[in-house]
RNA sequence: GGCUGGGUAGCUCAGUUGGUAGAGCAGGGGACUGAAAAUCCCCGUGUCAGGGGUUCGAUUCCCUUCCCCGCCA
C-alpha cells in the first residue's frame, strides 16, 4: 500500500475544491479539508463550504468542533492525521484540499506542538504588560531570557513574542522548536498540486464569490450564531466575513462596507496564501487561466498513477 | 447667471509663511511551529486641473479658462 498522499492547495476562490473532489471520487476516497475555519460547525456560507448535496465522496475535517470552541493546529494536526491514517489503513489515497498553509504543513511534515492546553492565564499577563509597558518592554524581557528566539521574531509581533514567552514558561524555546521549511522531514509522503490564475481574474472570483455569500444569507447565518447562546471562539469571530456581519449586525458599519470589507480582507489573504506557496516550493503548478478543473484533475490522476506504477 | 468652497498618488484628504509634496485606504512584496481567514515587516514621482503673470525660483501669490460641491437667483 502507497501512504502517499495528495495536496490540492491555492489560493481562496481559486477552484481547490472541485478539483480535489473529481480526484478523490476517481481514487475512491475521500477529501480532508485542511481549512482552519471549515473546522466550525455552523460557519458554511462563509467559509465556502462545499455543501452536502454536492459532494461527490466524504469531506473530512469539516465541522469537526463548535464556534465556541478554541481550537488550534495542534488538535487540528492529531484529528486530521487520524482522518488520513483511517484512509490509509483503508488502502485509499487520501486526498487533502485547503487553504491554511500551517495546518497543511502539520499534517504532512514532522512538526510537533507541546501536547495540553494553551496557557490563557501566562498569555493574558503577557498581554497585559504589554498593554501596560509597551511591546518594547515585553520584547525586552523575551531578548533577555531567549536572546535566540527574541532574533527570530518581530519586536511588533506581540502574539508572537507572547507565544515565545509561554514556551520558556513551559520549559522549550521558540528557537529550539521552529525549524525552517528546509530542516523538516515529511511526516507522509505528499504530491502538492497549487492553483494558480492571473491575479486579475483571481480577484474578479474572490468578488463574485463574497457578493454571492452575502446574497446566500451569510448575515442570517451570522446571527443564527449570534443568538445560538454560544460565545464565539477568538479564532472563529474574526473568520473573515463574519467578523464584518458581527459589526454589521451590532451597528458598528453598513452593510455595503461589510461586503466591500470582506472583499478586500479576502483577497489580502489570497496574497498571504501565495507567499506561503512560493515559500514552501515543492507545489506543482497548475495554471487554471490555461485548464477546466476536469483537466487539472486528470493531470493529479495522471501523477497519482505513474506514482503508483512506480513504487 | 451671481456668490462661496474645492480641484494634489487608483480613492479620501493633508501640506508647502514661495525652494517641485505626504498620510490613511486600496495595491505590490515578504515573514510566519500551540489564535494562522490570525499576527507582523518592507514598498509612495504624482503634468500638485489647463493657460498666463509676478519672481532667481510657483504646486504654493495674482489673473484667467474649464470642471465639481453648496447657497442665492
Amino acid at each position: 500500500m502507497c501512504s502517499r498522499v495528495f495536496c490540492i492547495v491555492g489560493p481562496t476562490a481559486s477552484g481547490k475544491s472541485e478539483i480535489a473532489d473529481i480526484v478523490a471520487e476517481a481514487l475512491d476516497s475521500a477529501v480532508v479539508s485542511v481549512d482552519a475555519m471549515q473546522v466550525y460547525r455552523g460557519m458554511d456560507i462563509g467559509t465556502a463550504k462545499v455543501p452536502v448535496a454536492e459532494r461527490r465522496v466524504p469531506l473530512l475535517m469539516v465541522d469537526v468542533c463548535d464556534p465556541g470552541d478554541d481550537y488550534s493546529v495542534e488538535l487540528f494536526q492529531a484529528d486530521a492525521r487520524n482522518c488520513v491514517d483511517a484512509l490509509l489503513s483503508n488502502g485509499r489515497t487520501p486526498v487533502l484540499c485547503g487553504g491554511t498553509g500551517l495546518y497543511l504543513d502539520a499534517v504532512i511534515d514532522e512538526m510537533e506542538f507541546p501536547a495540553g492546553a494553551v496557557g490563557n492565564v501566562t498569555r493574558s499577563r503577557y498581554e497585559a504588560i504589554a498593554a501596560e509597558k509597551g511591546v518594547g518592554a515585553l520584547y525586552a524581557m523575551l531578548n533577555e531570557r531567549d536572546p535566540m528566539s527574541a532574533e527570530l521574531i518581530h519586536p511588533n509581533n506581540v502574539r508572537r513574542v507572547v507565544r515565545a514567552l509561554e514556551l520558556l514558561d513551559e520549559g522549550t524555546s521558540y528557537a529550539v522548536r521552529h525549524r525552517g521549511l528546509k530542516s523538516r522531514s515529511p511526516h507522509y509522503p505528499s504530491r502538492i498540486f497549487a492553483l494558480t490564475m492571473s491575479r486579475e481574474r483571481l480577484y474578479g472570483r474572490i468578488d463574485a464569490r463574497v457578493d454571492t455569500m452575502f446574497e446566500s444569507g451569510l448575515v442570517d447565518e451570522v446571527e443564527t450564531l449570534l443568538s445560538s447562546g454560544i460565545e464565539l471562539s477568538l479564532t472563529a469571530s474574526q473568520a473573515i466575513g463574519y467578523s464584518e456581519c458581527i459589526d454589521y449586525l451590532q451597528g458598528r458599519i453598513k452593510l455595503d462596507d461589510a461586503i466591500g470589507s470582506t472583499k478586500a480582507r479576502t483577497r489580502r489573504y489570497a496574497k498571504r496564501q501565495l507567499s506561503w506557496i512560493k515559500r514552501d516550493g515543492r507545489a506543482n503548478v497548475l495554471d487554471m487561466d490555461e485548464l477546466s478543473p476536469e483537466e487539472a484533475a486528470s493531470v493529479v490522476l495522471r501523477d497519482a498513477r505513474t506514482i503508483g506504477r512506480d513504487r
